[in-house]
DNA sequence: GCTTGACCCTGTAGCAGCTACAGGGTGCAT
DNA sequence: ATGCACCCTGTAGCTGCTACAGGGTCAAGC
């Protein structure tokens, strides 16, 4: 297949899966007469595993590992096991930083009650940061 | 004050501060003889509050319209209003985003029984997007 | 008076993960 | 023959910094 055919059926952008191969994450495919990339259905896993990590939040350096693994089947799986919860907690802390950032936006924007800016709350809040209840980084 | 000591003041890095007027930001100060920039506090207070807008997680783009406000007093609040409810808005998105990105991985990872990754189901899941619970983009 | 070290300067390149051109070639239908 | 959709390479841009390289300045200590 043409790798638009491919950006189609994998639900990605023709320049994201060029961006792939650049950076070797996707091997490179055969090419026709015309010099267009030609794929095979093994491409086609290949990316549709990248787009699922990626949709998971993994980083580029993940996958190359989770690929890796993929490919060498006599491996333990326990690292992927590691990367997978090493990821989890950084999503969760994540969300925790951001449900902390938004409890403090939330008691900012209460204090909004119209009129000039020069007594807008919102703005004064900004200005001084004693005025936040937590410490926030 | 100098840079050093305006970054020591404001907990930020000499660098950025540099970034800050670069991109307009932050208005360049004075100098020196020596061609030493020289802070004076009202741009002390000016940092403060772009900091402490970054904490919350404002972007450059709504700091500038931000301070703008605060620079025109005579001008409705209801804009920093906008502007804080649409961020806030935004950082809700992003929790329940990755919180169903948790959730996901959650269910990924407890599919582990260690053994060899040829048998792996957390590469299993990531190759076939079938066995996902939600969807998740 | 000379050196050492901490600070300051400019300018540029790098990070992640794409995205968006510019400027060109190819392939098929009308 | 011409239009259009697709393909190619190469490079620059996005966000918000951060990290140099390669140089100047200044005060303290010997």
């Amino acid at each position: 297949m043409k790798i638009g055919e491919l950006a189609k059926a994998t639900d990605t952008q023709v320049e994201t899966i060029r961006y792939y191969e650049r950076i070797g994450l996707l091997s490179a495919p055969g090419r026709s007469a015309a010099n267009y990339r030609i794929y095979d259905p093994s491409h086609r896993s290949r990316l549709s595993f990248i787009r699922h990590s990626r949709q998971l939040g993994f980083t580029i350096d993940d996958i190359r590992s989770l690929l890796d693994l993929a490919d060498h089947p006599e491996r333990d799986c326990a690292e992927a096991d590691n990367i997978t919860t090493r990821h989890l907690r950084q999503v969760e802390a994540k969300i925790s930083h951001l449900t902390r950032l938004r409890d403090e936006l939330v008691r900012v924007s209460g204090r909004c009650r119209g009129g000039l800016s020069s007594d807008c709350q919102v703005i004064e809040t900004l200005a001084d940061h004693g005025h936040c209840t937590a410490k926030h980084e």
